[in-house]
DNA sequence: CGGGCCTATGTATGCGCATTCATATTGGCA
DNA sequence: TGCCAATATGAATGCGCATACATAGGCCCG
């Protein structure tokens, strides 16, 4: 930068400033500070200028799966809006590990970044105290909270699992059962559902439970164990993600099972193949681009003001009736 | 830092010591050191570490969107071994853009990264100059080159098109149509496949191109308006991408077509759904897991030698035959 | 028993910028 | 004409750490 300032004819000072506030510099200065910089090719260094300013104009982003959709399309969202404010984003995934989300906040919070985007509001004792010790601001999405961090974005885990049971009874259905991967989210939706589900009716809910993430294949394995448990017909199985949805879809079809009529189906995510699917998948739609969206917002409007505004976003959530229940 | 040598009793000096070369430090003080950083909390700043080192191990990774699968396992598989070594990602999406890629670059690079990761072997030629500038490990995905700016991993999109025309042509179809995403490397599969197939049947090869990316939806589209143009039963189409050909997929059994009889069907990256649709998904595979391991590792081996070792990557493809082709 | 060497620690310095305060120049207005 | 405010610039400083170099003490070996 010095270096550009000798070349223009000014000091370093006067450089910094032509690229932080051009309007404070004369017009013919700016120009020649300008060419300087085209001619030398400089490109500042933000990492001193972080250290300088205490701003990072960094945003640590911890989501469980980069590779899941629906965590994709949420950070798509977000970033693209902290993109268009200048921040850039700095990601690590946790694969739903408490423990390796821990490390990832302590070396994400050494980069000091300017606030942070975190997955889900169960967190390690550690990681809550090195985030409240941070002072900056810091998102939780994919679910609520009457005490975030800070301040969340998301939808009621129990609120869905209560309104898919709901659904399924008022549709008719009189046994269920649940295929539910290994997610502390997914597993609450699958408590709510059952607990609901067998309130409602007096039936009880037949469960598989994986240890790990939701894939189609194992959808396939769900539903087959399920029948092996003597699933009886016609009832109604609550997944939780459309992966699995369309894994029993498809290990029906294989057995010549009628969806809906011998099994019925409800996914969660509403991803894009769900309404591809035959029989259209029924199932839980979020919105994850409005997530993404509001949790962006959430923070640029801390940066703004200062104060956390609305400590709790909650964006709801929706059932898509279509064929599969 | 010099606070929590306060408390233990050394030297600022002392404590940086103890977190990066522990064993340099005698046993007792380090003891002390521990528990002082222990007491305050103290998280070490990476900024002003990174800007008296220089060296930030921050990785910038670009990739034209993570919502799309292909790249985001791609880029799981990166990160996953470089967090292991210590560093951290910095992720941006440029969406096939390359004035947005050329923006992207030049912010990535004001954080000073070890090095990057780029998606494509075409960049702006401003990007092209400010990452030689850079003088950091550069590599470039998805393709390979004779003149990368560094280093590539990946494969021959022309050799990939042809292999699928060859493929085709041995399976017996005489008559082939293509649909494509408006995405440079998928146009170039496209051509090695046209040109192929036109060299090896004299037919000639029909084509619909979208100029955004695949999805399910427009799969459907395509296949509507190829047999609106006249397709010929019996014809073999070949997809820029997975979701393009599960739209085809869906679209002929909504119409009663029979695949691969009536219509048959070559999909692009062997995703997940493809072994699991009805019928099976003929589909090149590209193992994208490899593909962003070697990639992490040709940096890792970077940073050790100093020197770039091998410059060219190419791991290849693979046609998985299934049954709709 | 003295010189060399190893271990453990400290002092000084600077990375490249943003920020604060000071200074010079100008124009407007009483 | 003189004073003040506004504009444009520069000098000095420090952000928090890593690094190079210096120092002190202990040990071994000839």
């Amino acid at each position: 930068m010095a270096e550009v300032g000798r070349l223009a004819g000014v000091s370093q000072v006067t450089v910094s400033r032509a690229l932080s506030s051009p309007d404070k510099v004369s017009p013919e200065t700016l120009q020649r500070i300008r060419q300087a910089i085209a001619q030398t090719g400089f490109v500042p260094n933000a990492v001193a200028g972080a250290l300088a300013s205490n701003r990072s104009n960094l945003i640590g982003a911890l989501v469980p799966s980069v590779t899941n959709v629906v965590y994709a399309s949420m950070l798509h969202a977000f970033s693209e809006i902290m993109w268009q404010h200048g921040y850039q984003i700095m990601l690590s995934e946790t694969g739903f590990d408490p423990e390796r989300e821990e490390k990832a906040v302590a070396t994400h919070l050494s980069r000091r970044p300017d606030a942070m985007l975190l997955t889900g509001i169960h967190h390690s004792a550690g990681s809550r105290r090195m985030l409240v010790n941070a002072g900056i601001p810091v998102v939780e999405v994919w679910d609520v909270s009457d005490t975030p961090i800070d301040c969340c974005v998301g939808f009621s885990h129990a609120a869905a699992g209560e309104a898919a049971a709901a659904f399924a009874v008022k549709a008719g259905y009189v046994r269920a059962a649940t295929i539910t991967a290994g997610d502390e989210r997914a597993m609450r939706r699958q408590q709510a559902f059952a607990r609901h589900f067998e309130s409602l009716t007096g039936q009880r809910v037949q469960r598989v439970d994986f240890s790990v993430s939701a894939t189609l294949g194992l959808g396939r394995d769900g539903l087959q164990r399920l029948l092996s448990d003597g699933l009886p017909k016609g009832a109604v199985i609550f997944c939780s993600s459309d992966q699995f949805a369309q894994g029993v879809l498809i290990e029906a079809g294989a057995r010549g099972l009628k969806v809906p009529q011998d099994v019925a189906v409800i996914g969660f995510g509403d991803q894009e193949f769900a309404a591809m699917t035959e029989p259209g998948l029924t199932s839980l739609r979020i919105d994850r681009q409005v997530l993404g969206q509001v949790a962006a917002n959430a923070l640029i409007d801390r940066f703004r003001s200062g104060a956390v505004g609305q400590a709790v976003h909650d964006i709801g959530f929706e059932i898509v009736r279509r064929q599969s229940a």
